[in-house]
DNA sequence: GAATAAATTTAGCCTAGCCTAAAATCGTTT
DNA sequence: AAACGATTTTAGGCTAGGCTAAATTTATTC
């Protein structure tokens, strides 16, 4: 649709992105880049100064890059291409969902436009994929639900388990053994202090299941209902 | 299953099986590879050293090369990779059958194993690609049927067009519209001279087809029956 | 307003694969 | 046997994307 642009670019592009959804207001840093794409701050600080040249980024020397409406393009377009795959291999091929990741962070850079819309179509243009993100539109809109995470919650709150990060297999290897995926509505039934585990109750399940920081910190919930 | 080489490597591997296929008999020149990659003799040149250092070829100099043992692997799961893709794409998506070859061209180095089984899984373990190619199994067999090229049959021949190269979209669309697939019987009912076009018709239609010398070259046939 | 710690950039190097131009080798033909 | 043309290899270069180590800039702290 929009460029002509090496994998490398591609991941360049996506993280940048991923990374401005995360700590919103700013630019996104050199070692931020670096740890996200597990490259040298050297690597990444050469690479984004090539990034500016080919106009996916904004950089101002010692402040960090903004994404450009082009780089905004690029990361939307591969990510459309990563979660339309992870929701095709795990619908139609039955890879499980803490492996659909991986698989789809290769194929993401090989997939024609074509490919991505035979396949889009194959599954009935899907909004979210399996980790519950959701999946730009083809002319590359995305809504970035307005999330809080599952640590935050009180006792008595409630509200929908809508999204989890992909990146993380052995979390929702935990979570699928449990049944739990987005889409299902909970409830908290208890919260241990001093950052302990979280208790809730998802669906019309009778039992209550401990999550503990990390994870709970990890799962993106709407509250409210 | 084997190895750990680069796409590059792959597809070295991948040609040279096949130059071996055709000129049967002995090893295969650095032009001839050269020339079906599509880089420069020098490229090919340097490289077959390096596949030599991996154990990939057997390469004398001046002479050419041979795959190895460990080559030959190689080759053969990339087709393998290859050829379901193929198929599945073909199949399961329904990407046409002039287009199928150059998907599967890169999907083909990113296919994990995984993958490769659940796709075959999907298919039912086929033994032919969409163009009638053997897949190798999961373990690395392959038989190559013995054909002929039609171009060579008299009037009054008769069997079954089993294969036809996948390389040249121009030449599948034209079969593809006119219903002509791999595994239909025929029978040879004229024949032009001079490199003139050979007049066959397939299964139980009535028309004869008109075939052109490159494309009657093209179409290997079982004869008999 | 320095001194120091942290983040960033620069400098210099490496590998994989490609390229062109020049040299070397091979096979054939006189 | 020598010469010629074709094939193959070598020499030297280039780009992409990494790396480490050293400089530089920014931020913080006394
Ligand atoms: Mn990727
Ligand atoms: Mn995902
Ligand atoms: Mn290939
Ligand atoms: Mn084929």
């Amino acid at each position: 649709m929009t460029l002509e642009v090496s994998s490398a670019v591609q991941d360049y592009a996506k993280a940048i992105y991923s990374l401005e959804q995360r700590c919103d207001g700013g630019a996104v840093s050199t070692n931020a880049l670096a740890e996200r794409l597990g490259v040298s701050a050297a690597s990444a600080s050469s690479m984004v100064k090539k990034l500016d040249g080919l106009g996916i980024v904004e950089h101002v020397p010692y402040r960090g890059v903004v994404l450009t409406g082009r780089g905004m393009n690029v990361a939307l377009e591969v990510l459309r291409h990563h979660r339309l795959l992870e929701r095709f291999l795990a619908e139609e091929l039955g890879v499980p969902w803490d492996r659909v990741h991986d698989e789809a962070e290769v194929l993401e850079h090989v997939l024609s436009e074509e490919l991505e819309e035979l396949i889009a179509a194959k599954l009935g243009h899907p909004t979210i994929d399996p980790h519950g993100d959701p999946i730009p539109t083809a002319d590359l809109k995305i809504v970035e639900p307005a999330t809080v995470a599952m640590d935050g919650l009180e006792v008595g709150d409630s509200g929908r388990f809508v999204r989890v990060s992909d990146s993380d297999p052995e979390m929702l290897r935990y979570l699928g053994a449990r049944g739990i995926a987005p889409g299902e509505p909970f409830e908290i039934v208890d919260k241990q202090p001093f950052g302990g585990p979280i208790f809730a109750r998802f669906g019309d399940a009778g039992e209550a299941h401990p999550l503990g920081g990390r994870l709970a910190a990890a799962m993106r919930v709407e509250v409210g209902a």
